[in-house]
RNA sequence: GGAGACAUGGCUGAGCGGCUGAAAGCGGCGGUUUGCUAAACCGUUAAGGGUCAAAAGCCCUUCACAGGUUCGAAUCCUGUUGUCUCCGCCA
């Protein structure tokens, strides 16, 4: 959420920012006004207080000395005031309510070396590691290979649950694992990460608090219950959301969690997109990587959590790249977001494996997460980054497909062997 | 699921309907003392908003949340949420 006077006073900084997001800006064409009335409600209400207030002392006093006809019509002038204030009162609701819903529906401003772009397009690689592996035969995808090794099952997936489901079986079920306990061995070992197992389900403020809600309800798998719970479509949710509503001291900063969990995202809208195989599931696990740090280093943290991401498939043997996406495509909350896009041989192209991005105090703002630097100033928001390391789904995948065999097998990779059992092929 | 107790500032914890935005302690910050550290002592220390070019000042709001009673609510009433204890059930 961006701050209601940065906005009053940066109306065309925001304005540029939506439209380099493709948002459309009418959102920001009453705002001047409706927020001077509301200024001017807050400022009539509060001087109405202010009178009754007043009012309140006096009767007491005359009260206690005994001047009862006093008090009697001191009485009536304030149940005067009284209607006047609910007026207000109710006006001053609308006002903040229009304000908030506005606040809370603007996406955070790109950081100022974000290149300016309509979509995917506009994203520039920053950097490639490694080099496709030439293969003398003809490559097949992870779903041939997943399902003539008999680790992966999609048809009772779908009988089971419905379409876009998988089932992993034996080797299939035994790497995934392996993955997940490599990814976070080497975060919380080697990268400095604390690793915390937080809640699969979330309430509505945390939802709120990173931004999936007001605008992406639909992207949400809801528990039909009273309490209004969601699926977590990241674990970015309930650890961003670890210290809301607190405010930390500067010594405890930065704080750096990893977490494993199951992902769950209804993709809404993504109908016909990658239907073949796990790039899109409605489920499918994480690893993720999240830092609260000062607003002075959230640049330098954003860099370091980027690389720690890359870090696993440099220790994978996998090759990719890493693209920092223009305005036009990166998330509502964030500043600046890299995605690292792993080679796949069956697609003979780049896809998305983790998404790293720094949301500055957008979110911060929204969960009212502070901290207080040495010295006992006052409270400051913190700078929230998040970003997976990696998407283990996708891992998967892309160790199935490099790592395959002219006779069906896959390798799998040294520094994996260790959390499988010492196998070290598939098939 | 049943019964009961509770919810106060960064933390612990007092609080009679008006003198309580809130005692006290801890912690933080500034200072005195000290060769240094520690201790001791003195002072200071909630957040959000409005007004203002800005600061100071002034004003408003906030004692879990939402309502209500009252001229006036941390304090009384109702509902909600959460925590704790006991019973039941359970991986």
């Amino acid at each position: 959420m961006l701050d209601l006077n940065f906005v009053r006073e940066n109306l065309d900084t925001v304005r540029t920012a939506l439209r380099n997001r493709n948002f459309p800006t009418d959102l920001l064409d009453d705002f001047a006004g409706m927020d001077s009335e509301r200024r001017k409600v807050i400022a009539e209400s509060d001087q109405i207080n202010a009178r009754r207030n007043a009012a309140s002392k006096e009767i007491g006093a005359l009260m206690q000395s005994g001047k009862l006809d006093d008090a009697e019509s001191k009485k009536v002038e304030v149940a005067g005031l009284k209607d006047r204030q609910a007026e207000l009162d109710e006006q001053r609701k609308e006002f903040e309510s229009r304000m908030s819903d506005l606040l809370a529906n603007l996406p955070n401003i790109p950081a100022a070396d974000v290149p300016v772009g309509e979509d995917e397009a506009a994203n520039v690689e920053v950097r490639r590691w490694g080099t496709a592996r030439e293969f003398d035969f003809e490559v097949s995808d992870h779903v041939d290979i997943g399902e003539r090794l008999g680790i992966l099952d999609l048809e009772r997936a779908v009988k089971i649950t419905g379409s876009r489901f998988a089932i992993l079986n034996g080797a299939g079920a035994r790497l995934e694992r392996a993955l997940v306990n490599f990814m976070l061995e080497v975060h919380t070992r080697e990268h400095g990460y604390t690793e915390t197992l937080p809640p699969f389900m979330v309430n509505r403020k945390s939802l709120f608090g990173t931004n999936q809600l007001p605008k992406f309800e639909e992207d949400l798998f809801h528990i039909k219950d009273e309490r209004g719970f969601a699926l977590i479509p990241t674990a970015e949710v309930p650890v961003t959301n670890y210290y809301s509503d607190e405010i930390l001291e500067a010594k405890d900063l930065p704080k750096y969690f990893t977490a494993y969990t199951p992902c769950f995202r209804s993709e809404a809208g993504s109908y016909g997109r990658d239907t073949r195989g796990l790039i899109r599931q409605h489920q499918f696990e994480k690893v993720e990587l999240v830092k609260l740090t000062m607003p002075e280093n959230s640049e330098e943290e954003h860099e370091k959590l980027t690389a720690n991401a890359e870090r696993i498939l440099q220790l994978l043997g996998l090759p990719y790249r890493t693209v920092v996406l223009s305005t036009g495509d990166m998330g509502f909350g964030s500043r600046k977001t890299y995605d690292i896009e792993v080679w796949l041989p069956s697609q003979n192209t780049f896809r998305e494996i983790s998404s790293c991005s720094n949301c500055g105090d957008f979110q911060a703002r929204r969960m009212n997460l502070r901290f207080r630097r040495a010295g006992g100033s006052k409270p400051e928001f913190v700078h929230t980054l998040n970003g997976s390391g990696l998407a283990v789904g996708r891992t998967w995948i892309a160790v199935i497909e490099n790592y395959q065999q002219a006779d069906g097998s896959v390798v799998i990779p040294e520094v994996l062997q260790p959390y499988i059992g010492g196998l070290e092929k598939i098939g």
